[in-house]
DNA sequence: GCTGAAAGGGACAGAGT
DNA sequence: ACTCTGTCCCTTTCAGC
């Protein structure tokens, strides 16, 4: 597939709101017969737009109350400490995103958590036990106001 | 439902992996029937813990290959200046997620952009079109580190 | 590339342990 | 609360347009 025409995106977006829908009604939402809804939907898997289906969990509804962006300055910018920053940053399972940033800070990291006892538990472990972190900067989450689900395509 | 056991937080967790599988893999992964799989899956949707199933859609390749962190401040916290800044913000499909913080700044907003053009108009969009913007800041990301898929249950 | 029909398989409900 | 079993519907394929 070169690139995905209208009908495409269309079962792009169909699909990014609401994935648990047959191909009969995914079909008659863009315009199209199943088996043709189903073969668009195969050639968008195989060309590599969508990485993959998953259940969206609630994540108040599970306990998770609190959320973060914590900014992290290292002591050294070389290659081998951004390295190991980064190996312990993936064994952290709080730690939902981390991002390399150009500018001030070297990283920018979405946490959540459950309590205060989860964040001081955390933030302990990132300033202690992370390798070269020289500076960390906490902004709490007091309301997510708006959450898209998915690309704007 | 009270409480998840053990058994329905690791169906949450493997749904939240890939739910395009049939409750007879799923149940096999958990160590379940199909059909008491089944029956805790509806339980689980029923009280609340999956908001939904989702298609992700690959970024990168559909044409988003820059990501920032803005963070903006108002020239009041007024009731009435969050909310216009707030309504207004839905309307940009480009913001993916916007907070409003403690802290320094009143709100960090997460977008994505196919290009410098696309960011430039953002920008601007941001700081003249938005009712009582004082100051942004963007961050841009030089490269996604880590990117968990879901929750850490 | 679409439609339509036919076969195979999974979702879902009910009765039993 | 799980297992077993049967029914129904959807997915998937293939022939034809």
């Amino acid at each position: 597939m070169a690139q995905p025409d209208a009908t495409d995106r269309k079962l792009l977006r169909e699909l990014q709101r609401d994935s648990h829908r047959s191909v009969q009604v995914l079909g008659d939402s863009v315009g199209l017969s199943p088996s043709a809804c189903h073969r668009r939907i195969k050639a968008l898997e195989d060309a590599g737009y969508i990485s993959g289906y998953r259940a969206e969990l609630d994540a108040e509804r599970l306990g998770f109350a609190m959320q973060f962006f914590i900014e992290v300055g290292l002591n050294s910018q070389s290659e081998a400490a951004l390295d190991a920053f980064e190996a312990a940053v993936q064994d952290i399972p709080e730690v939902l995103e981390c991002h390399l940033m150009a500018g001030h800070s070297d990283y920018i990291l979405r946490v959540i958590c459950r309590d205060h006892e989860d964040f001081e538990h955390l933030h302990r472990r990132l300033s202690a036990r992370l390798p070269g972190v020289a500076r960390i900067h906490s902004n709490m989450s007091i309301r997510r106001v708006k959450a898209r689900t998915g690309l704007p395509i």
